[in-house]
DNA sequence: CGATGCGTTGATAACTTTCAAATTTAGTGG
DNA sequence: CCACTAAATTTGAAAGTTATCAACGCATCG
């Protein structure tokens, strides 16, 4: 790995530098947000695009974790087969969003395109490089570590709520990560939704349609939910 | 905040000597492993001990986060209320653990001693003087970032789980990072244990009960477990 | 010895899953 | 474009799991 070769090369050095870096270690996510926008810019000079169509697996469960991907277009979910069968969703990932960044050289999940989907594919070597030369864009590396600590840990007070609580918490953070107002067009399906709040397609359903009873949203379609009262689902969110 | 002067100072510099921490952004388990246990030991040249009775509060949610801790002795337990008033507890940390470390300058979660308690006190503007000099240093504390994003991980698998489940995890993993063989001191309570699974008292107290029943388990005292066999509790662990 | 906190146990209610079936939607070939 | 089939979603009824409410036991402490 060429990373370890890196790493012995330059141990002999002590020098002040890397002190922008250490001061990202302990975190000031309003320093980041800052600097954010260059990371992806930059990942686009150094990848690939892909195309998968839909349902095709992108990466799998303990295959070396080679790549960083940032989503071009469409929405990946990634996941985990457990031991009984069950499957339990990771997380699903927008066009701007970055996946594949796990903790080891193995990927702890495996990700499959929801949709037809376009993804910008980086080597992981080639991001090593980057980082080595530019501080800057190592800070952003790890800030994307740190924002998906926030997000485990956000994950952890979702599933100890009620079902109710889960997916109006779904649906309050799919609208943030949207573009459009209140209007949101779910690329994935119930089993999807479901996996990823740890309930039934079943419960998933009864429970959008009872926030349809109460006015609370509106579902035209069954990919498609308008979020009518933020005000009550705000409140249900806890 | 010393972070950002020591940013804002060097920002003018370009070396090749973040290097390792670079390696390091992308993780290699493996490799940071071997250095871990030099992170604790440099903590001590810097810190204060201090001592928390049972039930103390060692720092408060929306505090400034301005120290990092590490538990000498006892038990230490991280939490936050929710706005319905439940608690959900965020981890259990044990002698040589540290906790503290969390993404911004406040505090996202409370901390107390579940007994009486001695950290170690660490500024974390000390700690990011010593990885501005140290990039071995700043590796360590991102490893253990990494570490916690993938705690969060774990967490996440557990609570979609079955009660039994979770409980019996729980065991496994408190009986993994006590010294101890089979036998497990608990210094936490009922209520401690249900808030940090998603439960309530009743309910891991009839699963202490059943796993009791099934002599997976022996509880001669309420604080006090036996696991029995392993075999099955791993089984039922998923 | 009574008060207090913690843990256990029991009965019941609430919530979620499971199993089954009906309904709608999407995809395909004519 | 329509008809047809398969897949996805919704709905219903029953079963299973966990929470809630309540009572009891047990130990500690003043």
């Amino acid at each position: 790995m060429l990373t370890q070769a890196a790493i012995r090369t330059h141990a002999i050095h002590r020098s002040p530098v890397p002190m922008r870096l250490a001061a990202t270690v302990l975190g000031n996510p309003r320093e980041l947000a800052a600097e954010a926008e260059t990371l992806p810019q930059r990942m686009h000079l150094m990848g690939a695009t892909m195309s998968y169509p839909r349902n095709a697996e992108i990466f799998g469960d303990n295959e070396p974790a080679e790549y960083l991907y940032k989503v071009v277009s469409g929405t990946v979910r990634t996941y985990k087969i457990l031991s009984d069968g069950r499957r339990q969703i990771g997380g699903f990932y927008l066009p701007g969003d970055i996946f594949g960044l796990e903790f080891g050289d193995e990927h702890a999940l495996s990700a499959e395109a929801i949709t037809d989907t376009k993804v910008l594919v980086v080597k992981r070597s080639a991001l090593d490089n980057l980082a080595n030369r530019d501080v800057g864009f190592a800070r952003q590396l790890i800030a994307l570590t740190n924002r998906e600590l926030s997000r485990g840990q956000s994950r952890v007070l979702l599933l100890v709520k009620s079902a109710q609580e889960r997916v109006v918490s779904f649906l309050l953070e799919m609208a943030a990560r949207m573009p459009a107002g209140n209007a949101i067009e779910l690329p994935m399906s119930r089993q999807d939704i479901a996996d990823y709040l740890g309930l039934t397609i079943e419960t998933v359903s009864r429970t959008f349609t009872s926030l349809e009873s109460t006015a609370a949203i509106e579902v035209p379609s069954s990919r498609r939910v308008v979020l009518r009262n933020r005000t009550v689902l705000s409140r249900m969110n806890g």
